[in-house]
RNA sequence: GCCAAGGUGGCAGAGUUCGGCCGAACGCGUCCGCCUGCAGAGCGGAUCAUCGCCGGUUCAAAUCCGGCCCUUGGCUCCA
């Protein structure tokens, strides 16, 4: 079993070759860190999360790098903004602060390193000369633009030809420019306040000077393009060429398409093998964006929900489909969630009781556990269909619970089978964290004792049926976030 | 206008790469049954789809071909 993935470039499924066969170079494109991330960030995140876990799970060594951009006009927009900070490096590292706070909460591997493109500007300058050098590239009144009309293959990300790409940029910058497509390379000078008073907030203080940060190069001083960078640290941090490229659909134009031209030019090499692209979260026909207002940050969704129940949300859904989020949708997201836990942990308490034989032998359930993992791997490598993988958990799940409801003694190896692929799925490729759901904060097995203590006194109160204070002895602990259920060998509880 | 991605049941959303296992998955919702003092969870069953429209190819099409309609994204910062 192979994995094919569908790759932007050729718009077809392809069997998934990486240029060693044990490791593969994974870049996202990450974010500006110009603001807090949002729903939609978290999607391209997790689905590389996925990804990556899945490669690893695979046996493959991946090198998983993923950008944070620290230079760039919105960022020069919210210097001055209370709490956030008076220059562009300040207000720069305050977001990147709330992003890794934001990409652990949500539980995500670690890349390998998260180059910021401050640090990496004479891998640019160099990268530029050399496209200069090669003559793909040329200088313009201190600021620096790639000539598209040089570079034979402009267009093939996306399809589309040179001539029929509108022009891009300021009238200033136009008027720098040999072709009106032509993308600079290089920005000379500071900022100027024209370029910032869209993104800044109207309710602070226009910025009047020139600002954010500028570096010394050949052509004077200024700031890299907003394309340079990727393809720099890409090649920095990996190599030339690369397996897989990954980032948000939106970035097909002219990012990614910019990324290969000065990047392939630069080299005479292919840049990325493989092109992923995930398809935009939506709300309510919009996508979700920062400049639409219409976003929940992954602070507040991770607050609102759990880790758990928002990677279950993305998991609903291809990683290259358009995705919706909503209430309903989180909802049925926590569903989905609490059945599967539900689940485990009826497998894992079966496991641990004295109705677990060794002797008792269920072929359904047995049965069960390798379709459930032949059907998981095919549906991973299958372009990464995480939905139809996690349907394949979920059966395995109903598998469970319907050998715990029809047997009185249970099929000890299959079931400890079953916790093992759940754990292994569920857990280290979805990375969903099974089995430690009381783990987050407090002192449990106090909070344990005192449940099962309030469970002792409502078990008296149910035999001397006073049914009655039994009830709200329930719905008060349910109002406490513990989910009380009785069955014929007394009551279990879980915590929320 | 150009480029791209989509249009599948009440909702959400797989399946389209390699036509037949799709009489359409998983889940949510609704209804019934079992279980239960009740509830919940679980199990069983039911409900619910002429797969955007029209035409074509084929023994066979959600899946291939052609045309059309609609939605979304990109062409300006955007994951």
């Amino acid at each position: 079993m192979t994995l094919s993935v569908t790759n932007t470039l050729t718009g077809e499924r392809e069997r998934f070759e990486p240029r060693n066969d044990d490791e593969v170079l994974l870049y996202v494109c990450g974010l500006t860190v110009s603001d807090e991330a949002h729903l939609g960030h978290a999607r391209l995140w997790l689905h590389a999360d996925v990804m990556h876990r899945w490669l690893d799970h695979e046996g493959y060594d991946v090198r998983h790098v993923e950008n944070v951009t620290d230079v760039n006009e919105k960022i020069v927009a919210r210097t001055g903004e209370p709490g956030v900070g008076d220059t562009e490096p300040e207000v720069a590292e305050f977001f990147t602060s709330t992003v890794i706070r934001d990409m652990r909460g949500l539980n995500l591997k670690r890349a390998e390193v998260y180059p910021r493109v401050s640090e990496h500007v004479p891998e640019i300058v160099d990268l530029v000369e050399t496209l200069i050098d090669r003559g793909y590239a040329y200088e313009s009144n201190g600021s620096v633009y790639f000539d598209v009309t040089t570079f034979d293959e402009y267009g093939k990300l996306s399809n589309q030809d040179v001539e029929s790409i509108e022009s891009q940029g300021t009238d200033v910058a136009r008027s720098e420019k040999r072709h009106p497509a032509d993308f600079a390379l290089w920005k000379a000078g500071a900022v100027a306040p024209a370029d910032v008073a869209e993104h800044r907030d109207p309710d602070l203080d226009p910025i009047e000077e020139p600002g954010g940060e500028t570096w010394d190069a050949p052509w004077g001083a200024g700031r890299p393009g907003w394309h340079v960078e990727c393809s720099a640290m890409s090649m920095t941090h990996l190599d030339d060429t690369i397996d897989i490229h990954a980032g948000g659909r939106d970035l097909v134009f002219p990012h990614h398409e910019n990324e290969i031209a000065q990047s392939e030019a630069a080299t005479g090499r292919e840049f990325a093998r493989y092109w992923l692209h995930v398809g935009l979260l939506q709300t309510a026909g919009d996508k979700m964006s920062s400049s639409l207002g219409n976003f929940l940050t992954v602070d507040d969704a991770l607050a609102e929900y759990g880790v758990d129940v928002v990677r279950t949300f993305y998991l609903a859904t291809a990683y290259r489909s358009e995705q919706t989020f909503g209430e309903a949708e989180m909802q049925e997201a926590e569903e989905r969630w609490d059945r599967l836990e539900r689940a485990y942990d009826a497998a894992v308490d079966a496991c641990d009781s004295t109705d677990a034989y060794a002797t008792v032998a269920d072929e359904d359930l047995r049965d069960a556990v390798p379709e459930a993992r032949a059907s998981f791997r095919a549906a991973m490598n299958d372009d990464f269909n995480v939905r139809e993988a996690m349907a394949a958990l979920l059966e395995l799940g109903t598998a469970v619970n319907r050998h715990l409801d029809t047997r009185d003694h249970y099929d000890y190896r299959a079931l400890r089978e079953a916790v093992e692929t759940l754990e292994e799925f569920a857990g280290d490729v979805f990375g969903l964290s099974l089995g430690d759901g009381a783990a987050d904060g407090g002192d449990v097995s106090v909070a344990e004792d005192l449940v099962e203590l309030v469970l002792e006194v409502r078990e008296a109160e149910r035999e001397a049926g006073n049914y009655g204070r039994a009830d709200d002895l329930r719905d008060e602990l349910t109002a406490l976030g513990i989910e009380v259920q009785d069955g014929d060998e007394g009551p279990t509880y879980r915590f929320e």
